[in-house]
DNA sequence: AACAACATCAACCGCAGGCAG
DNA sequence: TCTGCCTGCGGTTGATGTTGT
């Protein structure tokens, strides 16, 4: 990946005039830990707002642009990690041959996921699969549309276009759970505590797990979403701000090198280990902030449609046999 | 072991649209 | 209406990891 840049390109054209406007002092390229640590921090405290006012009161030598990337594409708590379920894969399949490269609503429709994530996998991924499929699947005439269609993994797409299109768009407008209040009243009310006591999502086996999890605290709701308009006190609960493995990479922060590996093992470390303190102060929580109430004049929009009754209606399907506990 | 080719994916860039003044 | 700022999106880049020779 790309080293940190303490100067980008065009700041270091202006460099040579010795131009200390503020653009001049920004920073690019990877993140190193501490930055990142002290983003988590100022969104976990101050939630989501101006950009680059995040950039500036964060202490972050990063325009809002880079950190809103960042948040969005890395650090935000509803973030699911890992390789893409070939259930994912179906969808995203399938989702793209109805939007095309509308990556942002696609991701809107696959839990956790962003849409450079999705991006990505396609463009590495799926469009390889897909082309080598159609080579070696190169039999026309099977438009019987009686009959399911069969997408390029082989497996079977049991709706229509229109059904999936409905499904997609019928959007519930249950709001998330206030997961950050939940989050910052499981930690003490001590928001700066969560950093070292995250939810280890690498314990999770897979996204349903994580989705009974949360739902036995009520929090099922908003783990996913276009992002979120997250306020203080109202951000994601007990996923976990894991970072993915950047495995033995290293990056260089002023120069001095970082060990991701163990960048990210302090992030893991921090975890909760098992879903225990969540449950245990579950009932207070759901008590003090209203659990219950979902949607309930909550501006913290995690997601345009209900991710439950989405997955209820694909594990339905009879070609994806994943249950949503 | 060394090198090349390929794969992956975080991050950047430029643009468009919304909004306020 | 114009201008500037901000956000969000999609395309692209390039560093690093992996695999093949």
């Amino acid at each position: 990946m790309r080293k940190p840049d303490l100067m980008g390109k065009d700041q270091k054209m202006n460099n040579n005039n010795n131009n200390n406007n503020v653009k001049s002092k920004l920073r690019k390229g990877l993140w190193s830990p501490e930055e990142d640590e002290k983003l988590i921090r100022y969104m976990l405290t101050n939630g989501q707002g101006c950009w680059s006012d995040i950039a500036r009161n964060a202490g972050l030598q990063r325009c809002g642009k880079s950190c809103r990337l960042r948040w969005i594409n890395y650090l935000r708590p509803d973030l699911k990690r890992g390789a893409f379920s070939p259930q994912e894969e179906e969808l995203i399949i399938h989702l793209h041959s109805i939007l095309g490269n509308r990556w942002s609503q696609i991701a809107a429709r696959l839990p956790g996921r962003t849409d450079n994530e999705i991006k990505n996998f396609w463009n590495s991924t799926l469009k390889k699969r897909i082309k080598n499929s159609n080579a070696s699947t190169t039999s026309p005439n099977n438009s019987d549309s009686s009959e399911p269609t069969r997408d390029v993994l082989g497996g079977i797409m049991p709706i229509n276009e229109h059904d999936l299109m409905a499904m997609c768009m019928d959007s519930s407008s249950s709001s998330s759970s206030s997961s950050m209040q939940a989050m910052v009243f499981a930690n003490q009310l001590d928001p700066f505590s969560m950093l070292n006591n995250r939810y280890d999502m690498a314990n999770a086996a897979s996204f349903a797990d994580m989705s009974a999890c949360l739902s036995q605290v009520g929090m099922v709701d908003g783990l996913y979403g276009d992002y979120g308009m997250i306020e203080p006190n109202k951000m994601g609960l007990e996923r976990d701000l894991s970072l993915p493995p950047l495995e033995s990479r290293s990056i260089e922060d002023n120069g001095a090198p970082i060990d991701v590996k163990s960048h990210n093992n302090h992030i893991n470390n921090s975890c909760f280990n098992n879903t225990d303190q969540i449950q245990n102060h579950n009932s207070k929580v759901e008590d003090l902030f209203g659990f219950g109430n979902h949607g309930q004049g909550e501006n913290f929009r995690m997601g345009e449609w209900d991710f439950e009754g989405l997955m209820q209606d694909i594990s339905s399907f009879p070609s994806l046999d994943f249950q949503v506990q």
